[in-house]
DNA sequence: TCTTTCGTATTGACTATCAATACGATCGAA
DNA sequence: TTCGATCGTATTGATAGTCAATACGAAAGA
């Protein structure tokens, strides 16, 4: 969200409150009672009401199956199918990834950089995965994930220190880096290599390297991952076989 | 979309105008102008304008990469997840789908009924697939469908006979069964099989079986897809081989 | 250079939205 | 079984938010 506040000759505020109902979901695992979504949305009870009236006709809002509480609705499929399908990248990249899936034997992903997070658009399993290794929309940190740190070599001296400042820099296993030093030596250190490799960062056993994607200009505009499990690569070889592969597609899949 | 009127003392007129323009992405391909969107939109020019700059403020849609047009914004995917994230059957199935896939060596799918089409919630991709066999929030028709179809032949004659007088019945290859009788007769030989087989009925050399989850009441809830090539299977043995698999996987996902 | 189409800006009218509150239903505890 | 808490639904007049016609500058195309 933009920092400066909205024009209100154009903003429909109640275009905002649905969506903050919506939104409500993001940090929540089960269904939501009315009042629930009310308070956690920040408006009151009649708010919530007619919001959750007017997205459950519109499908993007339901009713638990138990019938109560509300779930997202099927809906939402839709527009982020909109979404991936008429994005440019996620249509380019989706060919060369499954072919990079078959030559390398892992899972294969591409993420889009989302300011402090990076949004995962393209999920290509190659054995059994956890759920969340699944799920297109997946966000992780920026300064936390190989793919972000692949993309912030892109960026400026100060657009990275301005991005790991605003960061809630925690770590997910003993392994990850958070420190500011440690954090710059990274995206240095991916400067140098054209990659970026995170050995347990985000779960204990999972190796993941990622090169970035640019545009026309430099910049970054999304990320291949390739990513497997300690108990089959060691770190080395791992480096050794997936980087050439994962520059070159990226380096295809560069500049427009 | 229910057919009676929603209650004007609830319903936000300014949310569902917000999401009709979000929905005229739906039948696109490329950016559009804002007059456009007011005009797929079916709204004024100001009208588009107002509900396309709250949109853009609030990341659901965004402007094109040239600085010409709209299209939806990567906000969409954190709802989408959010909806795939809490699913229940979304959240049971994936796991076994990635074993059914290591089985069967061959694309899986889960897919969740919506009326006249099926979504598709998780894309378990094999080998390589066209662009359109790895996005989740596809629709396909129900009743061209193999999910579809072994959806439907858990559903009462009358049901079965609303779902196909009121669906679109176009063929997408000479293959597809279109007529009234015909699709009878697949979804009755869905009932007696336990699951449905599509030859060629979607894509040319393309064969997909499928079989349906039902919950706890015997209602069907989603279905298991597996699709593969006919220049890699013949089709008796792909049915010998896969009608138990994916009948079984169903079967330990249902009724609950 | 001119025309067309684009997106932006404007502002008073007015109606769509608001929100406090009452109420019946349901669930859980005693 | 009774009672209290919480649920979702229903209400309605006030008013703030939304509307929409239109003007205008910018950009693109002929």
């Amino acid at each position: 969200m933009p920092a400066e506040d909205p024009d209100p000759r154009l903003y429909v505020q109640a275009v905002e409150k649905a969506f903050r109902v919506l939104e409500v979901f993001g940090s929540r695992h089960h269904p939501l009672s009315l009042a629930e979504v009310a308070e956690a949305s920040g408006m009151d009870k009649s708010g919530a009401q007619r919001m959750c009236y007017t997205l459950r006709r519109l499908g993007y809002l339901a009713v638990d199956v138990h019938g109560r509480g509300h779930v997202p609705g099927l809906r939402l499929m839709d527009r982020s199918y909109d979404f991936l399908r008429m994005h440019p990248l996620v249509q380019r990249a989706t060919s060369p990834l499954m072919d990079l899936r078959r030559t390398t034997q892992e899972r294969v992903d591409l993420s889009l950089p989302d300011d402090l997070s990076i949004i995962y658009a393209v999920r290509l399993q190659s054995k059994r995965e956890t759920f969340a290794a699944t799920l297109v929309g997946r966000r992780l940190p920026t300064f936390a994930s190989s793919g972000g740190r692949a993309m912030l070599a892109y960026r400026s001296d100060e657009e990275v220190e301005n991005v790991l400042l605003r960061s809630d820099r925690r770590a997910m296993t003993s392994k990850t880096v958070v420190d500011l030093p440690g954090l710059h030596a990274k995206v240095t250190e991916a400067r140098a290599l054209g990659y970026a490799l995170a050995v347990e960062e985000w779960f204990l056993g999972e190796i993941v390297l990622a090169a970035a994607i640019t545009d026309e200009a430099g910049r970054p505009v999304g990320a291949i991952h390739i990513a497997a499990s300690l108990s089959e690569w060691e770190v080395e070889e791992f480096r050794k076989r997936m980087a050439p592969l994962a520059m070159e597609a990226a380096r295809a899949l560069s500049g427009g």
